[in-house]
DNA sequence: CCAAAAGTGTTAGACCTACACCCATGA
DNA sequence: TCATGGGTGTAGGTCTAACACTTTTGG
Protein backbone atom coordinates (compact mmCIF):
# COMPACT_ATOMS: atom_id res chain seq x y z
CA UNK A 1 0.00 0.00 0.00
CA UNK A 2 1.19 3.27 -0.84
CA UNK A 3 0.55 6.64 1.19
CA UNK A 4 -1.90 8.64 -0.93
CA UNK A 5 -0.63 11.98 0.63
CA UNK A 6 2.67 11.64 0.59
CA UNK A 7 5.77 11.44 -1.54
CA UNK A 8 8.82 11.86 -2.72
CA UNK A 9 10.68 13.92 -5.73
CA UNK A 10 14.20 13.70 -6.23
CA UNK A 11 16.28 16.33 -7.92
CA UNK A 12 18.88 14.43 -9.39
CA UNK A 13 22.11 16.62 -10.20
CA UNK A 14 24.46 15.56 -12.97
CA UNK A 15 27.38 17.45 -14.65
CA UNK A 16 29.10 16.89 -17.87
CA UNK A 17 32.00 18.78 -17.36
CA UNK A 18 30.48 21.86 -18.46
CA UNK A 19 26.88 21.85 -18.07
CA UNK A 20 24.68 21.36 -14.45
CA UNK A 21 22.08 18.99 -15.55
CA UNK A 22 18.86 17.53 -13.40
CA UNK A 23 17.24 14.80 -14.33
CA UNK A 24 13.75 14.71 -15.91
CA UNK A 25 11.03 12.23 -16.97
CA UNK A 26 7.73 12.89 -18.78
CA UNK A 27 5.43 12.46 -16.03
CA UNK A 28 2.84 9.09 -17.55
CA UNK A 29 6.10 7.77 -16.78
CA UNK A 30 5.30 7.95 -12.98
CA UNK A 31 2.80 4.80 -14.35
CA UNK A 32 5.94 2.26 -15.57
CA UNK A 33 5.37 -0.89 -13.76
CA UNK A 34 9.05 -2.42 -13.57
CA UNK A 35 9.27 0.92 -10.71
CA UNK A 36 6.74 -0.85 -8.31
CA UNK A 37 8.08 -3.47 -6.23
CA UNK A 38 4.51 -4.14 -5.25
CA UNK A 39 1.82 -4.98 -7.90
CA UNK A 40 -0.83 -3.69 -5.55
CA UNK A 41 1.04 -0.44 -5.21
CA UNK A 42 1.02 0.25 -9.14
CA UNK A 43 -2.51 -0.76 -9.48
CA UNK A 44 -3.44 2.08 -6.30
CA UNK A 45 -1.22 4.20 -8.10
CA UNK A 46 -2.88 3.55 -11.33
CA UNK A 47 -5.96 4.12 -10.05
CA UNK A 48 -5.36 7.44 -8.34
CA UNK A 49 -3.99 8.85 -11.56
CA UNK A 50 -6.93 8.12 -13.44
CA UNK A 51 -8.71 9.91 -11.09
CA UNK A 52 -6.39 12.77 -10.79
CA UNK A 53 -4.50 13.57 -13.83
CA UNK A 54 -1.02 14.88 -13.23
CA UNK A 55 -1.09 17.30 -15.77
CA UNK A 56 -3.46 18.72 -18.53
CA UNK A 57 0.04 19.09 -20.70
CA UNK A 58 1.16 15.48 -22.03
CA UNK A 59 4.68 17.35 -23.06
CA UNK A 60 5.23 18.96 -19.28
CA UNK A 61 8.25 17.15 -17.51
CA UNK A 62 8.16 16.91 -13.70
CA UNK A 63 10.66 15.53 -11.24
CA UNK A 64 11.47 11.89 -10.70
CA UNK A 65 9.03 11.10 -7.66
CA UNK A 66 6.77 8.74 -6.29
CA UNK A 67 4.11 8.07 -3.69
CA UNK A 68 5.91 6.21 -0.45
CA UNK A 69 4.74 3.01 0.71
CA UNK A 70 3.14 2.88 4.19
CA UNK A 71 6.04 0.63 6.03
CA UNK A 72 8.82 3.79 4.23
CA UNK A 73 9.67 6.77 5.86
CA UNK A 74 11.20 9.29 2.57
CA UNK A 75 15.47 8.68 3.65
CA UNK A 76 14.39 5.01 2.85
CA UNK A 77 12.18 5.51 -0.37
CA UNK A 78 14.43 8.12 -2.02
CA UNK A 79 16.72 5.44 -1.58
CA UNK A 80 15.00 3.14 -3.35
CA UNK A 81 14.33 5.55 -6.11
CA UNK A 82 17.64 6.38 -6.77
CA UNK A 83 18.99 2.79 -6.45
CA UNK A 84 16.63 1.73 -9.44
CA UNK A 85 17.32 5.20 -11.56
CA UNK A 86 20.99 4.51 -11.23
CA UNK A 87 21.63 0.57 -10.31
CA UNK A 88 23.61 2.63 -7.13
CA UNK A 89 23.55 2.08 -3.51
CA UNK A 90 25.42 4.69 -2.27
CA UNK A 91 24.05 7.88 -3.91
CA UNK A 92 24.35 10.84 -2.58
CA UNK A 93 21.32 12.30 -1.14
CA UNK A 94 20.16 14.94 0.91
CA UNK A 95 16.71 16.24 1.97
CA UNK A 96 16.05 19.81 0.93
CA UNK A 97 12.50 20.15 2.73
CA UNK A 98 9.28 19.49 2.54
CA UNK A 99 6.70 21.30 -0.02
CA UNK A 100 3.12 21.49 1.33
CA UNK A 101 1.40 24.07 -0.06
CA UNK A 102 -2.33 23.04 0.09
CA UNK A 103 -3.29 23.47 -3.72
CA UNK A 104 0.32 22.40 -5.14
CA UNK A 105 -1.41 19.68 -6.80
CA UNK A 106 -5.19 20.08 -7.84
CA UNK A 107 -7.97 17.51 -6.37
CA UNK A 108 -5.99 15.96 -3.55
CA UNK A 109 -3.50 17.63 -0.68
CA UNK A 110 -0.01 15.51 -1.33
CA UNK A 111 3.10 16.61 0.77
CA UNK A 112 5.98 16.32 -1.04
CA UNK A 113 9.97 15.87 0.27
CA UNK A 114 11.82 16.62 -1.96
CA UNK A 115 15.60 15.38 -1.83
CA UNK A 116 18.67 16.25 -4.22
CA UNK A 117 20.92 13.40 -5.07
CA UNK A 118 24.92 14.28 -6.78
CA UNK A 119 25.51 11.52 -9.80
CA UNK A 120 29.00 10.69 -10.51
CA UNK A 121 28.72 10.84 -14.60
CA UNK A 122 30.30 7.08 -14.52
CA UNK A 123 27.32 5.59 -14.08
CA UNK A 124 24.86 5.30 -15.95
CA UNK A 125 21.45 6.28 -15.69
CA UNK A 126 18.35 3.44 -15.88
CA UNK A 127 20.45 0.36 -15.72
CA UNK A 128 17.69 -1.73 -14.71
CA UNK A 129 15.32 0.35 -16.94
CA UNK A 130 16.59 0.55 -20.58
CA UNK A 131 13.39 0.83 -22.20
CA UNK A 132 12.19 3.76 -21.04
CA UNK A 133 12.92 6.75 -23.58
CA UNK A 134 11.04 10.36 -22.21
CA UNK A 135 13.91 10.38 -19.79
CA UNK A 136 16.02 13.40 -19.87
CA UNK A 137 18.94 15.75 -18.89
CA UNK A 138 18.15 19.29 -18.54
CA UNK A 139 20.59 22.21 -17.88
CA UNK A 140 19.38 24.32 -15.07
CA UNK A 141 19.61 27.22 -17.10
CA UNK A 142 17.09 25.72 -19.35
CA UNK A 143 14.51 24.07 -17.83
CA UNK A 144 11.37 22.63 -19.53
CA UNK A 145 7.76 23.43 -19.06
CA UNK A 146 7.21 21.18 -15.82
CA UNK A 147 4.22 20.27 -13.64
CA UNK A 148 3.54 21.38 -10.09
CA UNK A 149 5.53 23.24 -7.89
CA UNK A 150 8.78 21.29 -9.25
CA UNK A 151 10.15 24.46 -11.12
CA UNK A 152 10.16 25.77 -6.85
CA UNK A 153 11.41 22.65 -6.13
CA UNK A 154 14.35 22.61 -8.64
CA UNK A 155 15.11 26.30 -7.29
CA UNK A 156 15.09 25.12 -3.99
CA UNK A 157 17.44 22.17 -4.27
CA UNK A 158 19.95 24.54 -6.59
CA UNK A 159 19.69 27.02 -3.45
CA UNK A 160 20.84 24.17 -0.96
CA UNK A 161 23.76 22.56 -3.08
CA UNK A 162 25.13 26.27 -3.92
CA UNK A 163 25.08 26.37 -0.07
CA UNK A 164 26.59 23.15 0.83
CA UNK A 165 29.01 22.95 -1.89
CA UNK A 166 31.31 26.05 -0.48
CA UNK A 167 31.45 24.68 2.69
CA UNK A 168 31.17 21.15 2.69
CA UNK A 169 33.52 18.93 0.19
CA UNK A 170 29.81 17.23 -1.54
CA UNK A 171 31.11 18.79 -4.75
CA UNK A 172 33.44 15.39 -5.64
CA UNK A 173 29.89 13.23 -5.88
CA UNK A 174 29.27 14.84 -9.31
CA UNK A 175 32.58 14.38 -10.65
CA UNK A 176 34.58 10.28 -11.37
CA UNK A 177 35.88 8.84 -8.60
CA UNK A 178 39.29 10.11 -10.00
CA UNK A 179 39.51 13.75 -11.37
CA UNK A 180 41.71 16.23 -12.46
CA UNK A 181 41.88 19.72 -10.48
CA UNK A 182 40.63 21.69 -13.69
CA UNK A 183 37.52 19.29 -13.54
CA UNK A 184 36.77 20.57 -10.03
CA UNK A 185 37.45 23.55 -10.97
CA UNK A 186 35.07 23.78 -13.92
CA UNK A 187 32.32 22.43 -11.32
CA UNK A 188 33.16 24.75 -8.93
CA UNK A 189 32.73 27.69 -11.60
CA UNK A 190 29.32 26.21 -13.00
CA UNK A 191 27.87 25.56 -9.93
CA UNK A 192 28.54 28.61 -7.96
CA UNK A 193 28.63 30.79 -11.80
CA UNK A 194 31.74 32.41 -11.22
CA UNK A 195 35.39 32.60 -12.42
CA UNK A 196 38.11 31.59 -10.40
CA UNK A 197 41.91 31.79 -10.92
CA UNK A 198 43.91 28.60 -11.98
CA UNK A 199 46.57 28.99 -10.19
CA UNK A 200 44.86 30.08 -6.74
CA UNK A 201 42.57 27.68 -7.07
CA UNK A 202 44.93 24.52 -7.54
CA UNK A 203 46.95 26.31 -4.60
CA UNK A 204 43.82 25.98 -2.02
CA UNK A 205 42.80 22.78 -2.77
CA UNK A 206 46.34 21.01 -2.50
CA UNK A 207 46.78 23.19 0.70
CA UNK A 208 44.08 21.55 2.21
CA UNK A 209 45.62 18.34 1.61
CA UNK A 210 42.53 16.62 1.64
CA UNK A 211 42.98 14.92 -2.06
CA UNK A 212 45.20 11.75 -2.89
CA UNK A 213 47.34 12.15 -5.89
CA UNK A 214 46.73 8.61 -7.31
CA UNK A 215 49.74 9.05 -9.64
CA UNK A 216 47.70 8.57 -12.48
CA UNK A 217 47.10 10.11 -15.37
CA UNK A 218 44.85 11.31 -17.65
CA UNK A 219 45.24 8.76 -21.04
CA UNK A 220 44.22 9.72 -24.61
CA UNK A 221 43.73 13.15 -24.75
CA UNK A 222 44.76 15.36 -27.38
CA UNK A 223 47.12 17.74 -24.17
CA UNK A 224 49.39 17.17 -22.11
CA UNK A 225 47.53 14.54 -19.48
CA UNK A 226 46.91 15.77 -16.11
CA UNK A 227 46.85 14.18 -12.91
CA UNK A 228 44.06 12.41 -11.57
CA UNK A 229 43.33 12.55 -7.61
CA UNK A 230 41.13 11.41 -5.04
CA UNK A 231 38.25 12.28 -2.85
CA UNK A 232 39.13 11.20 0.45
CA UNK A 233 36.28 10.97 3.20
CA UNK A 234 38.56 9.25 6.26
CA UNK A 235 41.53 12.31 5.16
CA UNK A 236 38.97 14.72 5.57
CA UNK A 237 37.08 13.60 8.83
CA UNK A 238 40.58 14.06 10.43
CA UNK A 239 41.38 16.71 8.92
CA UNK A 240 38.07 18.98 10.23
CA UNK A 241 38.92 17.11 13.96
CA UNK A 242 42.94 19.14 13.35
CA UNK A 243 40.11 22.30 12.81
CA UNK A 244 39.74 22.28 8.78
CA UNK A 245 37.24 24.62 7.65
CA UNK A 246 36.62 23.67 3.85
CA UNK A 247 35.32 26.61 2.36
CA UNK A 248 35.77 27.67 -1.37
CA UNK B 1 -10.92 20.22 10.11
CA UNK B 2 -7.37 19.65 10.64
CA UNK B 3 -5.14 16.87 8.70
CA UNK B 4 -4.27 13.93 11.21
CA UNK B 5 -1.37 12.99 9.64
CA UNK B 6 0.73 16.28 8.84
CA UNK B 7 2.10 17.95 12.08
CA UNK B 8 4.24 21.52 12.73
CA UNK B 9 6.50 21.20 15.46
CA UNK B 10 8.54 24.28 16.48
CA UNK B 11 11.58 24.69 17.99
CA UNK B 12 11.69 27.56 19.32
CA UNK B 13 15.14 28.99 20.60
CA UNK B 14 15.89 31.72 23.04
CA UNK B 15 19.07 32.54 24.52
CA UNK B 16 19.19 34.61 28.03
CA UNK B 17 22.88 35.83 28.32
CA UNK B 18 24.18 32.95 28.92
CA UNK B 19 22.52 30.04 27.60
CA UNK B 20 20.78 28.82 24.56
CA UNK B 21 17.51 27.45 25.52
CA UNK B 22 14.52 25.79 24.01
CA UNK B 23 11.35 26.20 25.16
CA UNK B 24 8.99 23.18 25.30
CA UNK B 25 5.46 22.22 26.70
CA UNK B 26 3.66 19.50 28.75
CA UNK B 27 2.46 17.27 26.10
CA UNK B 28 -1.56 17.53 27.57
CA UNK B 29 -1.24 21.11 26.94
CA UNK B 30 -1.51 20.06 23.52
CA UNK B 31 -5.68 20.02 24.25
CA UNK B 32 -5.27 23.72 25.39
CA UNK B 33 -8.78 25.10 23.76
CA UNK B 34 -7.57 28.76 23.62
CA UNK B 35 -4.88 26.97 20.70
CA UNK B 36 -7.34 26.59 18.47
CA UNK B 37 -9.17 28.95 16.51
CA UNK B 38 -11.53 26.25 15.49
CA UNK B 39 -13.80 24.78 17.76
CA UNK B 40 -14.23 21.98 15.51
CA UNK B 41 -10.79 21.28 14.92
CA UNK B 42 -10.47 21.23 19.01
CA UNK B 43 -12.71 18.56 19.30
CA UNK B 44 -11.10 16.64 16.34
CA UNK B 45 -7.41 16.53 18.41
CA UNK B 46 -9.40 15.15 21.89
CA UNK B 47 -10.90 12.41 19.91
CA UNK B 48 -7.13 11.84 18.10
CA UNK B 49 -5.44 12.04 21.24
CA UNK B 50 -8.28 9.87 23.50
CA UNK B 51 -7.56 7.35 20.79
CA UNK B 52 -3.86 7.29 20.16
CA UNK B 53 -2.84 8.84 23.92
CA UNK B 54 0.65 10.82 23.09
CA UNK B 55 2.96 9.45 25.96
CA UNK B 56 2.46 6.94 28.80
CA UNK B 57 4.33 9.64 30.85
CA UNK B 58 2.93 12.07 32.19
CA UNK B 59 5.84 14.01 33.31
CA UNK B 60 7.62 14.02 29.13
CA UNK B 61 7.79 17.49 27.55
CA UNK B 62 7.20 17.94 24.42
CA UNK B 63 8.06 20.62 21.36
CA UNK B 64 5.24 23.31 20.56
CA UNK B 65 3.42 22.02 17.70
CA UNK B 66 0.11 21.03 16.66
CA UNK B 67 -1.65 19.19 13.35
CA UNK B 68 -1.87 20.95 10.17
CA UNK B 69 -5.44 22.78 9.07
CA UNK B 70 -6.77 21.64 5.64
CA UNK B 71 -6.36 24.91 4.34
CA UNK B 72 -3.19 25.90 5.85
CA UNK B 73 0.34 24.82 4.99
CA UNK B 74 3.02 24.17 7.20
CA UNK B 75 4.63 27.72 7.19
CA UNK B 76 1.42 29.63 7.84
CA UNK B 77 0.16 27.28 10.96
CA UNK B 78 4.15 27.62 12.26
CA UNK B 79 3.78 31.50 12.27
CA UNK B 80 0.40 31.20 13.25
CA UNK B 81 2.43 28.62 16.72
CA UNK B 82 4.58 31.18 16.73
CA UNK B 83 1.91 34.39 17.19
CA UNK B 84 0.04 32.33 19.47
CA UNK B 85 3.28 32.06 21.97
CA UNK B 86 4.70 35.64 21.23
CA UNK B 87 2.35 37.97 20.55
CA UNK B 88 4.79 38.36 17.21
CA UNK B 89 4.06 38.03 13.54
CA UNK B 90 7.54 38.85 12.33
CA UNK B 91 9.04 35.65 14.05
CA UNK B 92 12.31 34.24 12.27
CA UNK B 93 10.99 31.04 11.18
CA UNK B 94 12.96 27.98 9.10
CA UNK B 95 11.68 25.01 8.25
CA UNK B 96 14.44 22.24 9.42
CA UNK B 97 13.15 19.41 7.74
CA UNK B 98 10.18 16.87 7.38
CA UNK B 99 10.54 13.98 9.98
CA UNK B 100 8.51 10.93 8.57
CA UNK B 101 9.42 7.62 10.19
CA UNK B 102 6.79 4.87 10.00
CA UNK B 103 6.80 4.25 13.75
CA UNK B 104 7.88 8.06 15.03
CA UNK B 105 4.86 8.44 16.45
CA UNK B 106 2.79 5.06 17.73
CA UNK B 107 -0.68 4.19 16.14
CA UNK B 108 -0.94 6.41 13.49
CA UNK B 109 1.46 7.38 10.37
CA UNK B 110 2.20 11.15 11.35
CA UNK B 111 4.59 13.30 9.23
CA UNK B 112 5.97 16.42 11.30
CA UNK B 113 7.42 19.22 9.30
CA UNK B 114 9.74 21.07 11.96
CA UNK B 115 10.79 24.51 12.04
CA UNK B 116 12.79 26.55 14.06
CA UNK B 117 12.53 30.12 15.72
CA UNK B 118 14.55 32.48 16.94
CA UNK B 119 13.11 34.61 19.62
CA UNK B 120 14.34 38.12 20.90
CA UNK B 121 14.31 38.11 24.68
CA UNK B 122 12.42 41.25 24.46
CA UNK B 123 9.29 39.86 23.64
CA UNK B 124 7.17 37.92 26.53
CA UNK B 125 6.29 34.63 25.64
CA UNK B 126 2.51 33.41 25.91
CA UNK B 127 1.00 37.13 25.97
CA UNK B 128 -2.38 34.96 25.11
CA UNK B 129 -2.07 32.14 27.07
CA UNK B 130 -0.95 33.58 30.65
CA UNK B 131 -2.91 30.94 32.46
CA UNK B 132 -1.04 27.68 31.04
CA UNK B 133 1.97 26.86 33.46
CA UNK B 134 3.83 23.64 32.07
CA UNK B 135 5.88 25.43 29.53
CA UNK B 136 9.60 26.42 30.55
CA UNK B 137 12.71 26.98 29.11
CA UNK B 138 15.09 24.21 28.57
CA UNK B 139 18.68 24.53 28.43
CA UNK B 140 19.93 22.68 25.67
CA UNK B 141 22.28 21.00 27.38
CA UNK B 142 19.83 19.75 30.02
CA UNK B 143 17.15 18.35 28.00
CA UNK B 144 14.20 17.04 30.18
CA UNK B 145 12.60 13.69 28.67
CA UNK B 146 10.87 14.43 25.52
CA UNK B 147 8.23 12.42 23.68
CA UNK B 148 8.08 10.57 20.02
CA UNK B 149 11.36 11.55 17.85
CA UNK B 150 11.24 15.32 19.48
CA UNK B 151 15.02 15.14 20.80
CA UNK B 152 16.08 14.09 17.38
CA UNK B 153 14.30 17.01 16.09
CA UNK B 154 15.67 19.33 18.19
CA UNK B 155 19.37 17.93 17.79
CA UNK B 156 18.70 18.29 14.28
CA UNK B 157 17.35 22.21 14.39
CA UNK B 158 20.32 23.22 16.54
CA UNK B 159 22.82 21.48 14.07
CA UNK B 160 20.76 23.31 11.73
CA UNK B 161 20.78 26.69 13.42
CA UNK B 162 24.53 25.98 14.08
CA UNK B 163 25.16 25.90 10.52
CA UNK B 164 23.29 29.00 9.85
CA UNK B 165 24.66 31.25 12.15
CA UNK B 166 28.07 31.05 10.68
CA UNK B 167 27.46 31.89 7.76
CA UNK B 168 24.32 34.32 7.77
CA UNK B 169 23.84 37.01 9.92
CA UNK B 170 21.14 35.15 12.03
CA UNK B 171 22.57 35.40 15.46
CA UNK B 172 20.44 38.83 15.97
CA UNK B 173 17.26 37.35 16.17
CA UNK B 174 18.36 36.35 19.47
CA UNK B 175 19.24 39.32 20.79
CA UNK B 176 17.27 42.48 21.77
CA UNK B 177 16.71 44.83 18.86
CA UNK B 178 19.72 47.13 20.64
CA UNK B 179 22.67 44.89 21.65
CA UNK B 180 26.36 45.02 22.99
CA UNK B 181 29.22 43.90 20.99
CA UNK B 182 29.78 41.65 24.31
CA UNK B 183 26.40 40.28 24.18
CA UNK B 184 26.81 39.42 20.63
CA UNK B 185 30.13 37.62 21.32
CA UNK B 186 28.51 35.68 23.95
CA UNK B 187 25.97 34.24 21.52
CA UNK B 188 28.24 32.97 19.25
CA UNK B 189 30.60 31.56 22.04
CA UNK B 190 27.10 29.98 23.59
CA UNK B 191 25.70 28.55 20.27
CA UNK B 192 29.12 27.33 18.79
CA UNK B 193 30.47 26.39 21.86
CA UNK B 194 33.96 28.35 21.52
CA UNK B 195 36.04 31.17 23.21
CA UNK B 196 36.38 33.97 20.60
CA UNK B 197 38.92 36.54 21.48
CA UNK B 198 37.32 39.76 22.45
CA UNK B 199 39.68 42.37 20.37
CA UNK B 200 39.64 40.31 17.62
CA UNK B 201 35.78 39.10 17.36
CA UNK B 202 34.89 43.48 17.49
CA UNK B 203 37.08 44.43 14.77
CA UNK B 204 35.79 41.87 12.68
CA UNK B 205 32.19 42.35 13.20
CA UNK B 206 32.80 46.43 13.32
CA UNK B 207 34.88 46.04 9.94
CA UNK B 208 31.85 44.47 7.78
CA UNK B 209 30.41 47.64 9.00
CA UNK B 210 26.92 45.72 9.38
CA UNK B 211 26.22 47.27 12.38
CA UNK B 212 24.77 50.53 13.14
CA UNK B 213 26.07 52.34 16.11
CA UNK B 214 22.79 53.80 17.98
CA UNK B 215 24.90 56.16 19.81
CA UNK B 216 23.01 54.95 22.99
CA UNK B 217 24.84 53.10 25.99
CA UNK B 218 23.25 50.97 28.48
CA UNK B 219 22.17 52.39 31.86
CA UNK B 220 21.81 51.14 35.50
CA UNK B 221 24.79 48.95 34.79
CA UNK B 222 27.42 48.84 37.51
CA UNK B 223 30.25 49.27 35.44
CA UNK B 224 31.13 51.27 32.81
CA UNK B 225 28.14 51.21 30.28
CA UNK B 226 28.33 49.57 26.89
CA UNK B 227 27.74 51.03 23.08
CA UNK B 228 24.15 49.58 21.93
CA UNK B 229 24.32 48.36 18.23
CA UNK B 230 21.69 47.54 15.93
CA UNK B 231 21.45 45.28 13.32
CA UNK B 232 20.25 46.77 9.76
CA UNK B 233 18.84 44.30 6.83
CA UNK B 234 18.66 46.72 4.16
CA UNK B 235 22.54 47.30 5.23
CA UNK B 236 23.59 43.58 5.47
CA UNK B 237 21.52 43.40 1.33
CA UNK B 238 23.68 45.98 0.43
CA UNK B 239 26.64 44.37 1.48
CA UNK B 240 26.05 41.21 0.12
CA UNK B 241 25.74 42.65 -3.11
CA UNK B 242 29.15 44.19 -2.88
CA UNK B 243 30.28 41.20 -2.27
CA UNK B 244 30.66 40.58 1.43
CA UNK B 245 30.88 36.94 2.59
CA UNK B 246 29.52 36.92 6.50
CA UNK B 247 31.54 34.21 8.07
CA UNK B 248 31.87 33.70 11.72
C1' DC C 1 37.84 53.29 46.22
C1' DC C 2 36.39 48.87 44.74
C1' DA C 3 34.35 45.53 41.64
C1' DA C 4 32.91 44.57 37.21
C1' DA C 5 32.83 44.68 32.55
C1' DA C 6 34.03 47.87 28.36
C1' DG C 7 37.17 49.09 25.29
C1' DT C 8 41.51 49.34 22.77
C1' DG C 9 46.69 48.47 19.30
C1' DT C 10 50.56 45.97 17.60
C1' DT C 11 53.15 42.45 15.55
C1' DA C 12 54.14 38.14 13.05
C1' DG C 13 52.49 34.90 10.21
C1' DA C 14 48.98 32.99 7.17
C1' DC C 15 46.22 33.54 3.39
C1' DC C 16 44.43 35.91 -0.73
C1' DT C 17 44.73 38.20 -5.16
C1' DA C 18 46.50 39.37 -9.49
C1' DC C 19 49.07 38.13 -13.10
C1' DA C 20 51.92 35.28 -17.88
C1' DC C 21 54.49 31.80 -19.58
C1' DC C 22 56.42 27.07 -20.58
C1' DC C 23 55.18 21.96 -20.83
C1' DA C 24 53.35 17.51 -22.44
C1' DT C 25 50.51 15.08 -25.50
C1' DG C 26 48.01 13.29 -29.77
C1' DA C 27 46.74 14.37 -34.15
C1' DT D 1 54.78 21.24 -35.75
C1' DC D 2 50.51 22.65 -34.17
C1' DA D 3 46.57 22.93 -31.13
C1' DT D 4 45.02 22.06 -26.71
C1' DG D 5 44.75 22.26 -22.13
C1' DG D 6 48.15 21.23 -17.86
C1' DG D 7 50.91 23.17 -14.71
C1' DT D 8 53.64 26.62 -12.08
C1' DG D 9 55.84 31.33 -8.68
C1' DT D 10 55.99 35.80 -6.83
C1' DA D 11 54.94 40.12 -4.67
C1' DG D 12 51.71 43.16 -2.30
C1' DG D 13 47.89 43.47 0.38
C1' DT D 14 44.59 41.82 3.64
C1' DC D 15 43.11 39.04 7.33
C1' DT D 16 44.00 36.36 11.49
C1' DA D 17 45.84 35.08 15.97
C1' DA D 18 47.96 36.04 20.11
C1' DC D 19 48.42 38.96 23.70
C1' DA D 20 47.51 42.95 28.64
C1' DC D 21 46.26 47.07 30.25
C1' DT D 22 43.31 51.38 30.94
C1' DT D 23 38.56 53.33 31.26
C1' DT D 24 33.97 53.94 32.94
C1' DT D 25 30.28 53.17 35.92
C1' DG D 26 27.43 52.16 40.21
C1' DG D 27 27.59 50.78 44.67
Amino acid sequence: MILENLSVDCVIFGFDGANLNVLLWQSELNLIKEFYRDHEDYGQVTELFKKNPISSDKNAWGLIGSHVPVDEDSDEHAKYILSTFTSLDNVFLRQVKAFNEANRVPFQRVVTIAYYALINPDYHIMKKMDGIKSLKWFNINSMPKVIFDHSNIIQEALEKLREEVRYHPVGFHLLPEKFTLTQLQNLYETILDVELDTRNFRKKILNMKLLVDTEQKQINVAHRAARLYEFNLDIYKKLVKEGLNFRI
